[in-house]
DNA sequence: CGTATCATGTAAGGGGTTACATGATTCT
DNA sequence: AGAATCATGTAACCCCTTACATGATACG
C-alpha cells in the first residue's frame, strides 16, 4: 500500500489535485514509484472515506473546477506511522533480466538490438536527471530537511540509472567483442 | 506476462516441477523476477493449458510424486517471439524510495534506523552474489552462450546491490554528519 | 469546426499476495 | 508423537492496467 503513502508525501510537500499529482507521478516521485490518474483518482476517494485527506473544490477562469485535496491530521499521523514501520523486502521485476538471461533461446541479434535500445533509453534519463539535479540542488552541500531528501532521492534516480547504462553496456560488451561473429552493431556512441 | 517466460527460459535451462520452480525463483532467476509457489503453479497449469509446456509425473523414492514440466515446440516459439518482441518501459516501484523523500515527515530517527537495516541487507545479498560469482564463474572471460547470459545477469545483481549500498550510504551520511562536506563517493567496482 | 488540453471518472480484467488445505515421508 | 520437509494445490482479496466515457474550454 505504498501509493497511499506516496501520494500522502507529495500532499504535505504541497496540497494538489489528481490531475497535479499524476503529473508529479511524472516527474520526481515517479522516478521511484509510477501510477495512472485512473488509479491516482480511485486511492484519493478511497483516502478521503479513509479521513487522510479533505478536498476543497477550486474554481478557475477558462477550466473546469479541480478538487484539490490536502492531508488532514489523521493522514499526517498515518504517514508518520507509516514511515517507522518495518520495511518488506522490495520483490525484483525487471523484465529486461529475463531477456538477457534467455537471449541465447531467440534471436541474438534482435535481443541486442533491444538491448541497445534500452541502454539508450536509460542514458536520455541519466542526462535529465543530471540536469534536474544541477539546476535545481547547485548547492547540496546546504540542504536540509524536505529539500535535501528530495535532493538525495535524485541522487538515486542517477546512480540506478547510471547502473542500468553501465551494466546494459556491459552485457553489448561481452556479446561484441570477445567471439565478434555477430553482425557488427555499435549504433550508438557509447564510451566504455 | 513476464512470469510465463521467465519460467519458460528456466525450463528451457532444464526442466524441471513447480517446486523446482520455486526453489530456483528464489535464487539466479528471482535475483530479478520474484514469484511465489502458488503463483507459480497456477500459471504452469495455464501454460500447459495453452500447450507451452507439456508435464510427466515422475515417482520418487521416499517422497511424493512430482510433475516435471518441459517446454514444447509451441512454447520455445512462443519464448523466440517474446524475446524480439518490443520491451515495454520498467516501472519503477521503491516503497523505499518514498520514505527517503518523506522522511521529515516522521520520525527521522527511526526512519534512518530503518534505513541503516535496509543498507545491511543489501550488503549481505551484495557479499552473496560475489561469493556466486566467484564460485561458479571463476573464469568469465572464457564463457559463451547461456552462461555468459546467466553470469552477466548475476553481474547486474552485483551492480544492483552496490548501487543501493552506495545511495543508502551516500543518505546516511548526508543526515549523519552535521555539515554535509559533501562528496558522495562511489564505490563502484570496475567489471572485467 | 476539429483537435488538444483540462479535469474527473467507470468497467472489466489481469496479475499477484495472503491465508488456508492436503497428504505423504523423514527426522528427533 | 510431534515437527519438518516434499509436493501440489484452492479461495479470497487487493492492486494495478487498459479501454472507454464525459463535458468543458482554448487553439488554429
Amino acid at each position: 500500500m505504498a501509493l497511499e503513502h506516496a501520494i500522502l508525501v507529495s500532499l504535505r510537500e504541497r496540497p494538489a489535485s489528481g490531475l497535479d499529482l499524476d503529473r508529479r507521478f511524472n516527474r520526481s516521485i515517479g522516478f521511484f514509484w509510477s501510477a495512472t490518474h485512473q488509479q491516482i483518482y480511485r486511492v484519493l476517494k478511497g483516502m478521503e472515506a479513509d479521513g487522510w485527506v479533505t478536498s476543497v473544490a477550486v474554481e478557475q477562469q477558462g477550466r473546469p473546477d479541480k478538487k484539490v485535496y490536502e492531508v488532514t491530521a489523521a493522514g499526517a499521523r498515518e504517514l508518520a506511522a507509516w514511515l517507522s514501520s518495518p520495511i518488506p523486502a522490495e520483490k525484483p521485476r525487471s523484465e529486461l533480466a529475463i531477456r538477457l538471461r534467455g537471449a541465447s533461446y531467440g534471436d541474438r541479434a534482435a535481443v541486442l538490438d533491444r538491448v541497445s535500445e534500452q541502454r539508450a533509453d536509460h542514458a536520455t534519463r541519466l542526462e535529465h536527471y543530471e540536469m534536474l539535479a544541477a539546476r535545481d540542488f547547485p548547492e547540496p552541500g546546504t540542504l536540509t530537511g524536505q529539500a535535501l531528501d528530495a535532493y538525495l532521492v535524485l541522487r538515486g534516480g542517477i546512480r540506478l540509472e547510471q547502473m542500468w547504462v553501465d551494466w546494459l553496456t556491459e552485457y553489448l560488451h561481452a556479446h561484441d567483442s570477445p567471439h565478434g561473429s555477430h553482425a557488427p552493431r555499435d549504433t550508438e556512441g557509447q564510451s566504455l
